[in-house]
DNA sequence: CGTTTTTGACCTGCGC
DNA sequence: GCGCAGGTCAAAAACG
């Protein structure tokens, strides 16, 4: 990740959780790293909704292929959706963190907030704030250990850290 | 005063 | 074809 030390949280400061030590990588996991040549910007949304995610094993052959070969080719009519064939990573992690918002070195825009079904918990949309940046954030309670976060990447920066 | 949050509406893929 | 579920947009408020 990006080098910067001051990890902290942008929440309350008063917060008795300020002791940035508290940022801890319990658990991490990867769930799929794929190039994606024919998914232009649509939202394939089917890693992380099949709860299994908890599992550190999550099928890493490809676990979404399957699914993901939706294949909407529409991009040779009604005008060219996404000219620009670029590597989308997604990386998601599992973090022990009371607070959801962790200073990862980049600026992000909070640009949605949904409630999933499987759990009470929110999951919150974030954007880098960079013009012409790809990467996108979401961050999601875990549904079984409330104290846990899910932060999934999506993208790989075009620029450097701020 | 510019940027971000908020929140509901809207869109889209998929299953029934 | 309709409804659900997840993802995004956008307008106004909130924040610095």
């Amino acid at each position: 990740m990006s080098n910067r030390n001051n990890f902290r949280a942008q929440e309350s400061p008063e917060n008795d959780f300020s002791d940035q030590s508290n940022f801890e990588f319990s658990e991490y996991l990867m769930i799929g790293e794929w190039l994606d040549e024919d998914h232009p910007t649509s939202m394939a949304s089917e890693t992380v909704q099949n709860s299994g995610y908890q599992a550190n094993e999550v099928d890493e052959s490809r676990g979404s292929s399957s699914q993901l070969g939706g294949s909407n080719r529409r991009e040779n009519e009604s005008g060219s959706v996404r000219e620009r064939l670029e590597v989308r990573e997604r990386v998601a992690f599992k973090t022990k963190s009371e607070v959801e918002i962790l200073d990862d070195g980049f600026k992000w825009r909070k640009y949605g907030k949904k409630m999933v079904k499987n759990s009470p918990n929110p999951r919150n949309y974030y954007k880098c704030s960079v013009e012409g940046c790809p990467v996108k954030k979401r961050v999601e309670r875990d549904r079984d250990d409330p104290r846990f976060v899910i932060t999934t990447y999506e993208g790989v920066h075009n620029h450097m850290s701020l």
